[in-house]
DNA sequence: AATATTCTTGCAACCGATTGCGTAATCCAG
DNA sequence: CTGGATTACGCAATCGGTTGCAAGAATATT
């Protein structure tokens, strides 16, 4: 359609070429660009001037070599428990935009990995290429391993997810038993009794909210059924797992607890178009509050993450790292959002 | 919480270490993991050996200043018709998580900005910095100009969105003139005469999907009246905008087209509150079909876009712009899907 | 006016790879 | 056994910046 004008010059510009249209050196031209102050301010503002109007940027791969950061945060979505190799989840749009304001706040750009079938060495790979200074991994999906071998000789790696157990690794996150707990609890004190939990259970995340929800059952003192626990993936794409498969093989519960907002927003699809009102027969909790959560119809009771502030802890978590400050995990408190279902 | 073992060299391993382990130059070690015939290959499954076993990996910012290109696109989300800083709408998702896919699949990275308040020359430096080799653009947002200059000189640019009046970048895209008509028509086909328009008309993409509209309209000999068409974000988070506007402005409608999925929903849920009931009194068709359109309740008939399909083609258009190649702009029909709305 | 001090600015080494070119080693035919 | 062709591999330049060190210029001190 169009060509790049074929008069430019085809040579990028470099520092040298600025700093001969300048008559300084190239340490004049890379001082006065760094801002240093041995720089006298007339001759800065020259060389920053002619700079600007010739269009010169900084290469960064040099300058990257040469001070070895690269001013790159490398920020990971594992899949491992996927199926597909879609993330469907609007959890992770969320994320990926809270994490990019925050880093980008701070002059650094963000290295999108989605990492699918993962394959051994993937993180020490990331790790040592140097292209980032640090990496952040939303979610253990079933990477704890790996994620635990990283950090014993990786600083900079912030984890998005649950306190798992054995967790070498600095993680931000939820409480998710406590999250677990609560959704359980505010279903008993609707007064249900068969309450069937929906999720992948490989997530560590997952396998705390689990045990909140066990727990909450406990302490109520009604039975656990192990028929009402269903494993999923983080999207009810398959009909053959959750609710669905609850119903076709006759297990009878009265109330619905999802890992996440999505599978909570389908569950209470499959259930009115099975004919079981919600929220009068069947009571449906999720996690996350995703956008979605709120304005669905009618919109899903769940269980909220503060994502704003989860994002801006663990970047603040990862720079301390950077920095040489080995800083410890951060758990902050969900909360009950109670709505329509 | 963990401490990198500190017994561990901190020097990283560069390809010396791994010439002087085998006993061979850097010549050879670079030469034999780039898979260069010219070394046998007894040598080079030993060198690779030790390279695996001793955790190196080569590094990015050097290779790439020496070969310049650095293997990473950079994907940019401008958001200047956004008042808020988030991007909402899970159509970005979708289409960031084919984007990855495609760009890992040919052994690139991706690196993602989201240009929040465009300064000026944002393009500039994003072609410029040598940190990627190549930049997809989602989105025209109200940056037209800045595209269009950026493309005058540089090449490996392709644009999502609209085939804007006199651009000169590369775009890929739906017909959105022809998706706005469709929509239109299947509105006027229900009977439905008083159609409204919601969308943020800056963005060349909408306003393609508005002159369909018109099209249809005129078409059809149904009179055009302004006060139907109201300016939106393209999230509806501002209640001052879209249907709720119509509404307190005392404005009749029948039927809504909304220029993207999000703003649908809202629509539907607002007139829900409202009392409109849809589909019997007001019609709604979306734009986008986001994976939530179907999912609702009722499920919103929409103009679907094939971002499978899209993502492969702008990346398939910018890796032959980047092999020189000045591959023309794309541009796919969109279909409409009816649903219940 | 001579010396001490402070300002400016450039030289050159370095970051860690890739690669053109040249040479030593090996092979093969005669 | 020798000359020429081939193969294997290293030297050193290069990519484009940053920065310690030091020299020369300008200013201050006595």
């Amino acid at each position: 359609m169009n060509a790049p004008d074929s008069s430019e010059p085809i040579r990028r510009l470099k520092m040298a070429d600025i700093a001969s249209m300048v008559g300084v050196s190239t340490s004049t031209v890379s001082r006065a660009l760094a801002g240093n102050p041995v720089i006298p301010q007339a001759l800065r503002e020259r060389i920053e001037e002619i700079a600007r109007e010739s269009g010169y940027v900084v290469n960064q791969q040099a300058r990257g070599l040469r001070m070895q950061r690269t001013h790159v945060i490398n920020v990971a979505i594992p899949l491992g428990h996927e199926s597909g190799q879609l993330i469907s989840d609007p959890f992770f749009l969320e994320m990926i935009g809270r994490l990019a304001d925050e880093i980008t706040a701070r002059g650094y750009e963000l290295l999108l990995s989605k990492v699918a079938a993962p394959e051994a060495g993937w993180l020490e790979r990331m790790a040592r290429s140097q292209r980032v200074d640090g990496v952040l991994v939303i979610g253990q999906s079933d990477q704890h391993d790996a994620l635990n071998a990283a950090a014993e000789w990786y600083g900079p790696l912030v984890v998005w997810g649950g306190a798992a157990e054995g967790a070498r690794y600095c993680t931000v996150g939820v409480d998710n038993f406590a999250g677990g707990r609560m959704a359980t609890e505010h279903l008993l004190a609707l007064g249900r009794r068969r309450i069937a939990f929906l999720g992948p259970p490989q997530a560590p995340e997952v396998a705390l909210r689990y045990e909140g929800y066990r727990e909450a059952l406990a302490a109520a003192g009604v039975a656990y059924d192990p028929t009402l626990t269903a494993t999923t993936h983080f999207t009810l794409s398959d009909p053959s797992e959750g609710v669905r498969r609850l119903i076709d093989e006759g297990v009878s519960f009265d109330a619905v607890f999802a890992a996440s907002d999505l599978i909570g927003l389908e569950s209470v699809r499959i259930l009115a178009a099975e004919g079981l009102e919600v929220p009068s027969t069947v009571s449906v909790v999720g996690f996350d509050d995703i956008a979605l959560a709120r304005q669905s119809v009618p919109a899903l009771t769940t269980i909220r993450q503060n994502l704003a502030e989860g994002a801006a802890r663990m970047v603040d978590l990862l720079f301390r790292r950077m920095a040489g400050d080995l800083a410890p995990s951060a758990m902050m408190q969900p909360s009950l959002i109670v709505r329509q279902t």
